[in-house]
DNA sequence: TTTGGCACTCGATATAAAAGAGTGCTAACA
DNA sequence: TGTTAGCACTCTTTTATATCGAGTGCCAAA
């Protein structure tokens, strides 16, 4: 079955393959259309012109390139892109700097948040596009501690550190006066029964203990409770993300027209969209690319995203990303994500 | 003295400054330059277009109008503008139903944060432009409380609480074990000494007593003290500003030109700068508005700031501001952004 | 002081022509 | 059978040119 032209599954042939990723590359390079006589230079297997049109008018039967109009050369469609990046991109190694670069921008300590903050910054900063991290979701995090402080008369500070040390406030407003020695058994005593449960956990078990102790009329207990449910909630899934460098988007004609623009802002100002694609892609493991087209949201028409979770001991906590015009240097932007993901989880490690 | 001509100070006759006004008016609706005909209807002065063109020498003259070209008409020039807000802008009563609006979006209760969000929100909305409101300054705010809890060996959280309620939490890596008893009797030294005291003091104080601590040898104080010094300082002026819809800007002609509006964005983002503007305007009382141009902020071309200092208990806390295209409608702007200022000051006080 | 008249300027719009890039197809070639 | 040269054709881009229209500035008359 040894034929001269290998057929791959998608029935493209292999030649036709490589024409489809130089003119790819090149169209990420200029984006511009590519003309038959550029294209036989580039590919570099001493073709004519013609024969590559012959070639181009296959790929265009096949819906991975496009014409402009007639007298324009081939842009590549979104499922051109799409089979681009997924069997014809030639990954970088990326640079030993470019990591350097990278671990002593995260290296320094600080807490969890301004960390977070500094790998989207530094995403938006080496790719000059749009950088995104997912903050982790409280539910995974367990229970660890509670205290009460008593404020001034009838107003409680209710404070909740979760075993990821971040720490939760909240200033409660209470029927009646405590003693300093009432908050702090009410506190011994969920910390007793609650530590190092999952949040989600506490938040249940409080609300049935709360039931339990109203039945019994134990007040105090009742109270504490109701007390450590506010906290709790207070602390609820804050899920989140953080993003930079949206202006650098705007720099890209490709997504010039302000209408096409400001609908990808309102939608970072919103967030909601952004969190909830990425969290389809939550349990891949390693990069994965997707094209706005495919995603159905209007407003990333024309972009792609670059996304890879971090984990932190095995466990994925969060997204990180890239955003930018689907013609984008992939295999610069894919190791770079790919190595910040990876840097990140080890820094939030060692925290 | 009293010739026909009243001449005011800035030596603009009373006739040309009622065109001047009509003109910016003209010009804040339809975004193009007027010419004499259209200015000759609209001033109703039944006057031929002829004269209106001399009346447009002398303003041209004086500097508050020019022409694009030859044969286009005039637009307001900066000082044109600034002499229109100073002294020709006729307010506008805001509607009943528009405060009723102002006053529901801001009366639901909710933590502080929260309010001035929906302040900025609320602003941009009304005025489909963007609302900026800056949170009060830390430094004005007072010690009311410190306490530290143990987390785990060498490992403390310490907890500052003010006197407006916020709540700043830091964990501390310590050198050495304390006991719960240990750090009770540091808070209580510390609350002791500094409960009361201006945030900015208890900073200075913390380190002058840090120096005493460490002569008389003191260990156990020095250690208070420097842990106190930490949470302080992660308490610090984290001044900072909400900025709501940005992208409502992208609609405005006036400022489409991708680079001038990206300047802008950049600006939002970083947000140093615009603080540090509105900060200038943080005596004045009453709404103030300024052009761009006047500002030497770069970014601000083609904008003006309307902005107004809200206060609770006659004390200024905060500014509130609307950005837009100078050509904006001040009109209604001015009493807008008037009204939230004092609605907001209301419920930050009743919270 | 106001007005009508008039020449003039300059951007905006329309039209046409030419240039350039690239295609598709056909026929010849190895 | 795959490859190539040639050629007509299509569309965009550019350039040049004419025309229109809005609006000004200035002058002379009312």
């Amino acid at each position: 079955m040894a034929t001269k032209k290998v057929i791959s599954e998608s029935g493209v042939g292999e030649r036709a393959q490589h024409f489809l990723k130089v003119l790819i590359e090149r169209y990420i390079r200029d984006g511009q259309p590519v003309g038959s006589r550029t294209l036989a230079k580039d590919a570099g297997m001493d073709l004519s012109p013609a024969t590559i049109r012959n070639v181009m008018c296959d790929l265009e039967d096949l819906g991975l390139v496009a014409s402009p109009h007639t007298s324009a050369g081939r842009i590549p469609t979104v499922t051109g892109f799409r089979m681009f990046i997924d069997s014809l991109l030639t990954v970088q190694r990326l640079q030993a700097g470019e990591i350097e670069r990278i671990r002593t921008e995260l290296a320094y300590p600080g807490d969890a948040g301004n960390l977070l903050t500094s790998a989207s910054q530094l995403l938006s900063g080496v790719t000059h596009m749009a950088g995104v991290v997912t903050v982790p979701r409280r539910e995974r995090t367990a229970f660890r501690q509670i205290e009460f402080l008593p404020l001034s008369e009838n107003r409680v500070l209710a404070i909740l550190v979760t075993n990821d040390g971040e720490v939760a406030n909240r200033i409660l407003n209470t029927h009646r006066d405590f003693t300093r020695l009432e908050l702090d058994q009410a506190a011994n005593f969920l910390n007793h029964s609650f530590s190092g449960l999952e949040m989600g956990k506490v938040r249940s078990r409080v609300l049935e203990e709360l039931n339990a102790a109203r039945e019994s009329f134990d007040q105090t207990m009742a109270q504490a409770l109701e007390m450590a449910g506010e906290v709790v909630d207070a602390s609820a899934p804050r899920e989140d993300c953080l993003i930079a460098g949206q202006t650098n988007l705007m720099e890209f004609e490709d997504l010039a027209s302000l209408q096409q623009l400001r609908k990808l802002f309102d939608a970072f100002a919103e967030k909601r969209e952004i969190l909830h694609l990425l969290d389809q892609f939550h349990n891949a493991d390693g990069v994965q690319i997707f094209i706005g087209e495919e995603s159905g949201f209007q407003m990333l028409n024309g972009c792609s995203i670059v996304t890879a979770p971090y984990q932190v001991d095995e466990d994925v906590v969060g997204m990180l990303a890239v955003i930018g015009p689907t013609r984008m240097e992939y295999e610069r932007v894919i190791p770079i994500v790919d190595v910040t993901a990876k840097i990140l989880g080890a820094a939030l490690k060692n925290r």
